[in-house]
DNA sequence: TACCATAATGGCACCGAGTGCCGAAAGGAA
DNA sequence: TTCCTTTCGGCACTCGGTGCCATTATGGTA
């Protein structure tokens, strides 16, 4: 989740008409207007008005009007952390490190980042979008899982480590929400170490289990 | 997931008009159009007038084309399932027991599950709509784990336990899919046990762990 | 049997997202 | 200028979904 993609790249100047906008522009007044109106309250007519374009041409930017909430995620960068360390750090730490990483956000950005993300967990058409998006994210923690788990890509376990991590983020974007003052970090962190030691843990005031670890505390 | 509504719980005789159809009734003509077209090219016009009803009446029957896909599932019984197995079983255990109980379904309403499951897992619009449908059931998980951890209800851990079993549950109907002969009871099985017990395992050919337990193999 | 309250039906008009088509605008290069 | 390329944006259309309301079917009651 999050990582926008840096910059535009500079373009060698081609022929042809100049676009009259950009991605960046144009999800900068959705949002705003999102923001002030409610999301199924903004109609595209509305944002493509404010962004001084016509409606048709908003579709050339985004496929839809979910798609505009959305920065561009550059999954590539996130491959390359994962793949960052080397084969003996344990799996899950390494996915841990890579989707803290990928998810480390300046505090300038941390604002807009929160709203996009209320948007996204809390507006059902971009909850249920949301399954669309986060595909290409979860296979690639999935195709890690199959490399280092030595299974095929494709297979049980690796699918389920790929659903599993992607949950676990979810479950700590919806704490952070819900807390003004938390930091993501940690959430993220403390979740995917949960997940990690998994979840056969006693139940308070139980019987100690049969080999003692060092489990995180719940 | 899965476990349909038994009964239509036999009225006692109301005034007024007859409801012409059922949603059970449309359900079966819809998933057959779905079967034969595609659903993306089966317009609820179609639906209706398979169904020799009005397209405004279909939409009294089901919110909306997407819902038409779904049984509808009775949480009740996951609920009690959970509630089944008193404290001394360990929560995961029962969590898996109750899961597997509620997706047992009769070699007779395999076919239609399996094409149902086909849908809601392949068809982009009907996986976005599915984040929406299975929000009470991970809901119910979720307020298990929270009573059985000892956390308040919507703090990390629950919530990280909710996702993460659906997640699972996501990843067994997915290789039961690609998979025409394998067993969905068994894949439910194996995923939520990989979920217990944690991803925290040495890779292949890495050094042991401190503490040998009995985990199971991947 | 006539009437009435009730509940479901389904047509109609409307909204908004998304798409195919195509001519017009804008800019670089010859 | 002329040509080529690219983007723009209007128009018309499809489809999902909704509010409104007259119509129809049904059971109960006078």
């Amino acid at each position: 989740m999050a990582e926008t993609i840096p910059a535009p790249a500079a373009e060698p100047a081609r022929a042809g008409r100049r676009r009259s906008t950009s991605r960046a522009a144009l999800e900068r007044v959705a949002l705003e207007l999102f923001d002030r109106d409610g999301f199924e309250h903004t109609t595209v007519d509305d944002i493509a008005a404010a962004a001084g374009i016509g409606r048709r041409t908003f579709f050339r930017y985004y496929a839809s009007k979910n798609d505009a909430v959305w920065g561009e995620f550059d999954l590539e960068a996130l491959r390359a952390r994962l793949e960052a360390h080397g084969p003996q750090v344990p799996m899950m730490d390494a996915i841990r490190a890579a989707v803290l990483d990928f998810n480390r956000i300046g505090p300038e950005e941390e604002p807009r980042h929160r709203r996009r993300m209320e948007l996204i967990l809390r507006v059902p058409a971009l909850q249920a979008h949301s399954t669309l998006k986060y595909a290409e994210w979860r296979s690639v923690v999935e195709g890690f899982a199959a490399r280092r788990t030595g299974e095929p890509p494709g297979s049980l376990l690796p699918r389920l480590i790929g659903s599993a991590v992607l949950g676990a983020c979810i479950a700590a974007y919806e704490q952070w929400l819900a807390d003004d003052g938390a930091d993501l970090q940690e959430l993220l962190d403390r979740a995917l170490r949960e997940l990690a030691a998994g979840f056969d843990r006693p139940d308070p005031g139980a019987p100690p289990p049969p080999a003692a670890g060092d489990r995180p505390r719940a």
